[in-house]
DNA sequence: GGGAAAAGACTGTGATCACAGTAGGTGCTT
DNA sequence: AAGCACCTACTGTGATCACAGTCTTTTCCC
């Protein structure tokens, strides 16, 4: 049974989107992960990707294949693919690994950040702000990764990047699903601001611990969240792919 | 011109060698890479690779997509895929990012390490030292690779092993171009012998310290090496493929 | 003889087909 | 009515072909 529910052609974003259709195809699964699309233990086949996506299943499979070795997607015994799911230990990591990585890219791009990057971040930070302030959370969450990833963006290192994307990418599908909803979200920018001032001020030192601390922020609100699977022996609940 | 020099086939390594043939030609040229097979600067195409490992096209086209998605290979402009050459910041980067995960892994290592994992790290450090002294570079930087994996997988986390088999993966070919022959590389064990120190008595963060170090020498060794390209208007210099 | 143009070889990419294995559903048998 | 077997639908995988580029080489003309 092929359900197409809106085979939506995968050029439809920016008219002259260029490159090959496997990339295309790649980049917007990598934004469909980032934005919390499909749920972690959520079954994906490629013959529903590609009629969702309105392509043929060969650009498909190689995008798939990507994202498998990124950690983005599982591949059981069974040979099929699903949304990898959480635990709390596998989540803790991750975070560990983030305050590491993205601590490192927060000390470089302090080093380099123009006076312009900076407005432009602080630009994103009260979009984020106003987001969170009207209810918005799926919004304030997009925005929160743009203000993250505009400022190691800054540092333009060609290694850093696309592991911390890699990482954003492993926890996006959780991160959304816990935190789509406003229940016991408390967050506010305060880290932001201090990440900010730290930039003003050129201390690599102080924007690291700025950043350490909004990760140790964010962990503290998914830790809580009862969304973890139980282990290797948690229920089926295998969800049909939508496409 | 298909010059098939020798066309081993992908299962000649161990009989019950299981898995796709998509995931043996992935696996096999990450080894490759590792060992330092190919050199920065080469030139590999689908259909060359294919011929000598005996598989047709269509598995190692996603193999490769995959090898490129990790920044072990680069696709230039051209859709031509060449061994990415190395840069001294680079270089810099992956050896700092090598640092802060690595020293998380050991970390993590020395808390739920066993003493049979230890004894097998230290038989490691004596195989790879033996290598050394009597000359055999190559057969030492293989024994170093396996003592600092050994090393990390003792800490069970599938969130590191894979981001530092990335990053060893991405050095590899310049590693192994640049340290495999004896000229200038006065290497002592003392940093592992520190590491396993602090393993027996249970000192992460000495342990985090000496691996540390460990990889300062290496960084040491690396950065003096005149095998850098001078930026992105190197000469061609382009290697054609062996295979 | 030198330079421009065309022909050839070879590249990655995408589509389509065949195949083996699995999961789920249906119908028959006991 | 319950259990088992068969059968259908569907999965990922691999092979093969066609195609539009690029780069090299050859050939023709000035």
């Amino acid at each position: 049974m092929i359900r197409r529910i809106a085979a939506v052609a995968i050029r439809r974003d920016s008219a002259a989107q260029q490159g090959s259709v496997e990339d295309q195809v790649y980049s917007e699964l990598r934004d469909r992960f980032m934005s919390g699309v499909y749920l972690p233990g959520e079954v994906l086949t490629l013959r529903n990707l590609a009629a969702n996506l309105g392509v043929s299943p060969m650009p498909v499979r190689q995008a798939v294949r990507c994202l498998i070795v990124e950690g983005a997607l599982e591949m059981l015994p069974n040979r099929t693919m699903q949304v990898p799911r959480m635990t709390r230990d596998r989540l803790a990591e991750l975070l560990s690994v983030r305050r590491a990585l993205e601590g490192l890219a927060t000390e470089a791009a302090c080093r380099v950040v123009t006076p312009r990057q900076i407005l432009a971040i602080e630009k994103i930070h009260a979009l984020s702000h106003k987001a969170f302030e009207s209810g918005e959370m799926r919004r304030s969450l997009v925005m929160n990764q743009r203000f993250h990833f505009a400022l190691y963006e800054a540092a333009q290192s060609s290694v850093l990047m696309p592991m911390i994307q890699g990482l954003w990418l492993q926890a996006g599908p959780f991160m959304h699903l816990a935190l789509s909803s406003t229940a016991g979200m408390r967050w506010d920018g305060t880290h932001h601001l201090e990440l900010l001032q730290a930039l003003r001020d050129g201390d690599p030192t102080e924007a690291r611990l700025a950043i350490e601390r909004d990760i140790n922020k964010t962990a503290e609100a998914l830790l809580v969240t009862p969304h973890f699977a139980a282990g290797r022996t948690e229920a089926p609940e295998r969800r049909v792919a939508r496409g």
